[in-house]
RNA sequence: GGAGAGAUGGCAGAGCGGUCGAAUGCGGCGGUCUUGAAAACCGUUGAGCCGAAAGGUUCCGGGGGUUCGAAUCCCUCUCUCUCCGCCA
């Protein structure tokens, strides 16, 4: 969420933001406003009310020590209205606060000015471009390619939990693993701290990156026990650090964690849904970093760099997207799309984004560092999969695959696979 | 799953219903001393909110209650620890 102050003083920026995220209106941002200034005045005035009262009863706590009863009864029935007023008004109060809260929530981040104006995906902009994207020529789709080698079983997924759960069998498995393995030794490499991550959580931490309220639709819950199944590592890594102050000289803070995903993905279907684009579980590598508001733009140069080495050193040809504000997302202000060419589909799979949220989700996380002058300010954070592993699978499937089928080991990924030429 | 104990500041750990935002110790920061460091000594050191500031207010696991007044009493929830059982 927005700081409450901010939006005070940048009003009209944060609507044009709003507007440029092609939010409908943008009537929220004057309600907040009113309802703000109505629960600032409250707050006053219950305070001024509360400090006349806490001196009485303070009075009659020295006039009771003294033993001078009376004077001490004349002050209580003084104070027994006040009571009741206070109570009255923290009544109305509350009411006012959630509503503030609630609405605050609804506003959603400004984009960063370096982020172009658009409303849908037609928008966005290719930051750069790696590799050429191959023809199709003899590529078949991994799923084909998948099957035949029996690599992936979709079937035996469908019958044992249900459909986008597929079992990696074999050589299949394999490939993941090693995949795991080189993307969380890069990160180490880059200077991140590997995390393993519960792979539920609870309420607070679900609310703490965003998930909830409005999309908790996206999460498999565990309801008996009050749990979220992950959506992505960023919703335990980032909460990691929940209610805490971090020191000035540790920042940047960067993690790296593998967890599998869970997602609903609730009304996908059709082609999207082929194979392994789209899933109900997944496993991904992500990159997190807590960092200082100064330099959080440069980190999110270097998180887009981090993740884009990966792909480089699998040899995949990929395009580095950065997202117009219609196509970004409520939570961030800045986003860089990463998405490998799909040679046996012919089309770009999205395999990592890249987000800045600034200070978006630490503030509802109340996640702060101390600054110079020891006071506790709210840093930013920043994410970005490193990498998400199905598509990868897929490009390297759909890329390393020979004309007679039997598919080629990229040289990064061979010492985890036996060092053989194939897979 | 059963039985018991507990939840207080960065940590440890006190706290009769009234000057308790909270003793004390450790840690942190500043200083004295020292060639430098250590030790010793002195001082300082929680966070949120309102406010231009002065100041005010809230917070002792969460929620509710009793009271003029709650860290302290009552109810409730959650969590942690110990023992037993079960178990990778």
């Amino acid at each position: 969420m927005l700081d409450i102050a901010y939006i005070r003083a940048n009003t009209e920026l944060v609507k044009t933001g709003m507007v440029n995220k092609g939010e409908k209106t943008t009537d929220v941002v004057d309600r907040v406003l009113e309802v703000d200034e109505k629960w600032r005045s409250l707050v006053h005035e219950i305070d001024t009310l509360r400090s006349t009262s806490n001196a009485r009863s303070k009075e009659i706590g020295k006039l009771m020590g003294q033993g001078k009863k009376e004077e001490a009864q004349v002050i209580m029935s003084e104070t027994a209205t006040a009571k009741d007023t206070i109570k009255r008004l923290e009544e109305e109060l509350g009411v006012l606060a959630q509503e503030r809260t609630d609405l605050l929530y609804r506003i959603p981040n400004v984009p960063h000015e370096s982020v172009p104006v658009g409303h849908t995906d037609a928008d966005n902009v290719v930051h750069s471009t790696w590799g050429d994207p191959l023809p199709q020529e003899w590529r078949v789709p991994h799923w084909d390619l998948a099957k035949d080698h029996n690599w992936i079983d979709f079937e035996r997924g469908v019958k044992v939990t249900g459909a986008g759960f597929p079992f990696y069998v074999g050589t299949g498995a394999r490939l993941q693993r090693a995949l795991i393995n080189f993307f969380l030794n890069s990160a180490a490499e880059r200077g991140y701290t590997e995390l393993q991550a519960p792979y539920f959580v609870n309420e607070d931490s679900a609310r703490g990156t965003g998930q909830i309220p409005d999309k908790e639709d996206m999460m498999y819950t565990i309801p008996r026990d009050g749990f979220f199944a992950i959506p992505t590592a960023e919703v335990p890594v980032t909460n990691f650090h929940r209610d805490e102050i971090l020191e000035l000289n540790e920042l940047p803070v960067k993690y790296c964690g593998y967890t599998p995903c869970w997602r609903r993905e609730a009304g996908s279907y059709g082609k999207d849904v082929r194979g392994l684009n789209r899933l109900h579980q997944f496993d991904k590598v992500e990159l997190v970093k807590f960092v200082h508001p100064d330099t959080s733009y440069d980190e999110l140069e270097s998180l887009r760099e981090d993740a884009e080495l990966l792909l480089q050193a699998l040899g995949l040809p990929y395009r580095t997207l950065l997202m117009c504000t219609g196509d970004m997302g409520f939570t961030q202000t800045k986003k860089y799309d990463l998405e490998v060419w799909s040679p046996g589909q012919q089309r770009w799979l999205e395999v990592s984004s890249c987000s800045n949220f600034e200070s978006f989700q630490a503030r509802r996380m109340m996640v702060r560092y101390r600054d110079e002058d020891g006071k506790p300010k709210i840093l930013h954070t920043l994410n970005g999969s490193g990498l998400a592993l199905p598509r990868i699978v897929s490009a390297i499937l759909e890329t390393y695959q020979e004309a007679s089928g039997k598919v080629r080991i990229p040289e990064v990924l061979k010492p985890f696979l036996g060092n053989s030429d194939y897979l």
